[in-house]
RNA sequence: CCUACGU
């Protein structure tokens, strides 16, 4: 099965969706049955390639077959819509997923219920709300979470972050970062990468090269993602100097540029 | 072997 989950979910990424289904046809030719994992992979793969309504009906068949689905199904389905600016029904998504399973009928024969909301069903909210502009209504479920007793991790913290930084307000995302700090969780090469992307947006390009030479101090060491950020911002300053540096020295490291 | 964050 695992092989097979392995292979399907490379085909899919690809998008080549008849091979994939192929496979699925052989491995129940074979007797091997399909796992939740397998549907998990066809559902999340059908919501990230845009098809979130073919995912709905998927998971509305797995359902009528009795097929035990789980948290991870009503994730990726719900970030299919978040993904498709579909806020309202994302939200519906994550209502029905209530532990008590009132909010059932919500979403119709969703059956949602009974998988409590974990935090990557917070997480991909949020992100959804943050990247439609409702900070507010992203930030009203960060003390949500916490008043159910999910600890917000180093992701949800990167997406608000990211939402303060987007918005200008790197005051705020100075808060959250302390915050993130107070509350003991590790900053990652993303949360470093996010605000030097803030700052460079902001044109504080020395503050953001000082973050990004002292990152690595707390054992986070740039990635392509962040050389590429900072060289942008240079080349937006039209600091040829230092970008050019940049790109020699990441190119030294095996990494290339976008 | 599957789900949320950075260009």
């Amino acid at each position: 099965v695992v092989t097979y989950n392995s292979l399907i979910h490379g085909l899919c990424k690809l998008g080549c969706w008849k091979e994939a289904l192929m496979l699925l046809n052989e491995m129940v030719y074979c007797s091997v049955a399909p796992s939740i994992v397998t549907y998990n992979i066809l559902i999340d793969q059908l919501c990230k390639q845009g098809m979130v309504k073919k995912a709905r009906c998927y998971v509305g068949m797995l359902v009528r077959r009795c097929v035990e689905l789980n948290v991870i199904t009503y994730n990726s389905l719900m970030n299919g819509y978040c993904l498709q600016n579909q806020m309202n029904q994302a939200r519906k998504v994550f209502d029905a997923m209530e532990t008590h399973g009132e909010a059932l009928e919500l979403f119709k024969n969703l059956s949602a219920s009974g998988y409590p909301q974990d935090v990557v069903t917070y997480g991909t909210l949020l992100d959804g709300f943050c990247k439609n502009g409702c900070v507010d209504i992203a930030l009203a479920l960060f003390y949500e979470m916490q008043r159910k007793m999910l600890k917000p991790n180093c992701v949800v913290y990167n997406i608000l972050i990211d939402c303060m930084c987007k918005a200008g307000r790197l005051e705020d995302a100075g808060m959250l970062f302390s915050r993130l700090v107070n509350e003991g969780l590790q900053p990652n090469v993303n949360t470093y990468t996010i605000i030097i992307c803030g700052l460079c947006d902001k044109g504080l390009l020395n503050k953001a090269y000082e973050v990004f030479r002292e990152m690595e101090n707390f054992v986070c060491f740039p990635d392509s993602a962040s050389y590429n950020v900072i060289i942008r911002g240079f080349l937006r300053q039209r600091n040829l100097q230092r970008a050019t540096e940049l790109i020699q020295e990441m190119f030294s490291k095996g990494f290339s540029v976008d």
